[in-house]
DNA sequence: ATATTAATTGAACAGATGCTCAAATGGATT
DNA sequence: AATCCATTTGAGCATCTGTTCAATTAATAT
């Protein structure tokens, strides 16, 4: 810990003339402040987001739920994405977990949607790319 | 294969009167049009933006310098995420390749910051929490 | 030139992940 | 109730990931 600060200090005498020790603990707590800002309830919600759409096989459900606008029946699904059954029904779950999709049950079939979440951050990634 | 389109038929036929073959085939395509309108271009990228973002280590990161809205140095970085100087430096490295960070070497010192790509996915994120 | 320091790179390894297979569940039909 | 069928669940396993340690590179200072 004590070797981070004497690196911020040597950084910070290199940006401004004059550095205290009063200036190193005033960087180190704005980084803090930063860093901290990133509450721990959001950083987990993000993360889990992130990562279950940062899958292809989840990935690529999310976007064709998305990109449906509406229900779509798993058998459907397993007719578009190529691995098998078990493994779809593995991704929704994880997608589900993640608020991402929802579920409805209808007789024997299972019908997926995607939810505002997904359709917003899948939104942002096409943004992204102008 | 063709234990999907048995599949499908028998949902078109529980959802629809009448559903033939060419239903069948119909309803096939416009799923493969959902899906392939997935470029795989696009899905690659998107998929390296989500899965670099998807681990703690760079989410926070990548937080941090977008919240920074400037340049931040490694020194600083490590003063704030508690893993190795080495880890941090794979994750930059990581971030840079996926697009969501830049590098500006200055003297000894190298300074990061945060891509718009970075700035609008989690941005996104934001807004999913309302 | 030599030493010091900031940052990066590569190897190695523990742990996480994502898939498939086999079995289980629960609705609908006979 | 017995069977069929869509989907889910759990176990097992090969692969991928993320970290640390050790060595390296490159810029500065002595």
């Amino acid at each position: 810990m004590t070797s981070h600060s004497d690196r911020i200090h040597r950084f910070l005498e290199d940006e401004i003339e004059e550095c205290r020790v009063e200036d190193v603990e005033a960087r180190l707590s704005e980084l803090d402040l930063l860093e901290s800002s990133a509450r721990s309830e959001r950083v987990e919600s993000d993360l889990a987001i992130l990562s279950t759409l940062g899958n292809e096989t989840r990935y690529r459900l999310a976007r064709v739920l998305a990109d449906a606008e509406g229900e779509l029946c798993v058998c459907e699904l397993n007719a578009v994405v190529d691995v098998s059954e078990s493994a779809i029904s593995h991704a929704l779950s994880d997608l589900r977990q993640a608020g991402l999709v929802t579920r409805r049950k209808d007789g024997r079939w299972r019908k997926y949607r995607a939810t505002p979440a997904a359709e917003d951050v899948i939104a942002s990634l096409e943004e992204v790319r102008r």
